[in-house]
RNA sequence: GGUGAGGUGGCAGAGCGGCUAUGCGUUCGCCUGCAAAGCGAAUCUAUAGGGGUUCGAAUCCCUUCCUCACCUCCA
């Protein structure tokens, strides 16, 4: 599969010979997580999901930011500890990217509990000269690092001629960056240089370097972590270890709100409990995968709507294969479902390994449902077509991380039931009964479906946007 | 000002030298007791403007205009 990398600006082919080590920048837990944190999260799972299927070993790292001034804010502004507001948002983090279906990663490692590797690397970072105390702190010595900005594709003249960077007296150059900051409130740690807190870009060095190495497959983010965090982190690692650190650069773009950037600093984010309550997990999962990754979408309620009736076109799909008489379709019918089902499949998993083309697949996926429900439509959908194309679109599904929703048994029986009460009752002309039993069944949220001679049924995801 | 990414039909969004995806929307229709859901047909022949290269360009080159992001914490 190829890969666009940020650093060397090219697709690279992803190796995956081995094992692929993914460490991913997670969030800094000091408020509720966004639509923005989502989309950067529902890419990199679907990524792991895609590489899994094929049977490929994956090592998913993403951290916990634990330790940051504004955890520390919300801490003073709530008269609570630090520990008790990462905490709080951590559990939050769970619930809600489970709601998401986001498959967990196999560590996430927090700050806090990384003190000592951080401290370790400082250390050597000192001793390679990188790295020198101040009275504020321990800085990373820009300098010293001659491939600084490549990354971000920034020289340091220009960065230093920009009036935005942080004035510190301190520091021997403005570009330098906190490695360690001498504190005296609380959360603090002993280190060699004096009492404090480690500065952001130092934790995930540390954190990636101990549970992938040096020279990982792929490290990601948002885009908006390009400059300076991961700049920075390029530059303490390679500093560090002198290895490369990581083979592919990959950044998921911004999510926007009427065009505008969405961010917690702009006020104007929408939360994942917010549009999990209004949209559920699928649209938006959906609507996170609808362009290719490394552009920007705009949250826009329409674009949302439009997506909820492409689920329902999913959902029945599903049911029609699933509640599919058990016969034999004619040859025709057969050979030309197999030849859509291989195009469809094939065109799905061409799409992802080039580039994660996420729009392209999904494109894919909606073909198949829709040859599907056209032989449906036309009562010619049989058992043995769904053995055909039920599998595939399951995988597919599966790899999308979307979730149809299914019945119980004892549902199951009671919506058979009210079926054969309601066809008694039109069979009897009784249009008001037979209607009221279909009311009875949408309140279940099952949506019937009259065919000629049979009728079946599926069970809808309700939506809250839906009312 | 610097750097990067873009400008594709009413909208979203692929394609990145030839065969002009896909979806949504809209209109009409099929189906139905009526609906719902689904399906069909029609609509839409788009590629920011101007040059160029080529037998041939949305796709390559030049240029103009515009948008967004990053350059401070941010996914």
């Amino acid at each position: 599969m190829r890969i666009f990398d940020t650093l060397s600006v090219t697709e690279k082919e992803l190796d995956t010979s081995d094992r692929v080590r993914i460490y991913l920048c997670g969030v800094t837990v000091y408020d509720d997580s966004h639509i923005g944190h989502t989309r950067t999260i529902i890419v990199f799972d679907t990524l792991r999901r895609f590489l899994e299927f094929q049977g490929i070993k994956v090592e998913f790292i993403q951290n916990f930011t634990d330790v940051d001034d504004k955890i520390i804010n919300r801490a003073v502004s709530e008269n609570v500890s630090a520990d008790s507001i990462s905490s709080r948002y951590i559990a939050n983090y769970f619930v809600e990217f489970d709601r998401l279906n986001v498959k967990r990663a196999d560590v996430y490692p927090k700050a806090t509990e990384h003190i000592g590797d951080m401290i370790g690397l400082i250390k050597t970072l000192i001793e390679k000269n990188f790295a020198y105390v101040s009275s504020n702190g321990v800085y990373f010595s820009v300098s010293k690092f001659h491939e600084y900005g490549k990354l971000s594709k920034k020289k340091t003249d220009e960065l230093v001629s920009g009036a935005r960077v942080e004035v510190d007296e301190t520091k021997k150059d403005p570009l330098d960056f906190a490695l360690w900051k001498f504190a005296d409130g609380e959360p603090r740690w002993q280190s060699p240089w004096g009492p404090g807190r480690p500065g952001w870009h130092i934790e995930c060095s540390a954190m990636s370097l101990k549970y992938l190495g040096t020279d990982f497959e792929i490290h990601g983010g948002g885009r908006d972590l390009i400059f300076p965090h991961h700049e920075n982190e390029i530059a303490q690692s390679e500093a560090y270890s002198d290895k490369n650190f990581a083979k592919i650069w990959m950044h998921v773009g911004m999510v926007t709100i009427n065009g505008e950037k969405m961010s917690k600093s702009l006020g104007n984010t929408k939360s994942v409990d917010f549009v999990l309550k209004k949209w559920g997990a699928n649209i938006i999962r959906l609507f996170c995968l609808s362009g290719h990754y490394s552009k920007p979408i705009d949250y826009a309620e329409d674009m949302l709507k439009e997506t909820i009736t492409k689920w329902r076109q999913v959902e029945n799909c599903y049911y029609e294969l699933v509640l599919s008489d058990n016969l034999q379709a004619n040859p025709e019918d057969m050979t030309e479902i197999e030849r859509t089902t291989n195009e469809t499949k094939k065109e799905f998993i061409d799409a992802l390994n080039s580039d994660f083309n996420t729009s392209l697949a999904t494109s894919a996926f909606f073909k198949l449902v829709r040859a599907t429900n056209q032989l449906a439509a036309s009562e010619r959908l049989v058992s043995s077509i769904a053995g055909t194309v039920l599998p595939v679109l399951e995988q597919m599904l599966d790899i999308l991380g979307l979730k149809i929703s299914k019945v119980t048994e004892e549902e199951k029986n009671k919506i058979n039931d009210l079926i054969d009460r309601r066809n008694m009752f039109r069979s009897q002309k009784k249009f008001q009964d037979a209607d009221a039993i279909r009311k009875e069944i949408s309140d279940m949220g099952i949506v019937l479906i009259d065919h000629k001679k049979k009728v079946l049924w599926m069970k809808q995801e309700r939506i809250g946007a839906e009312g």
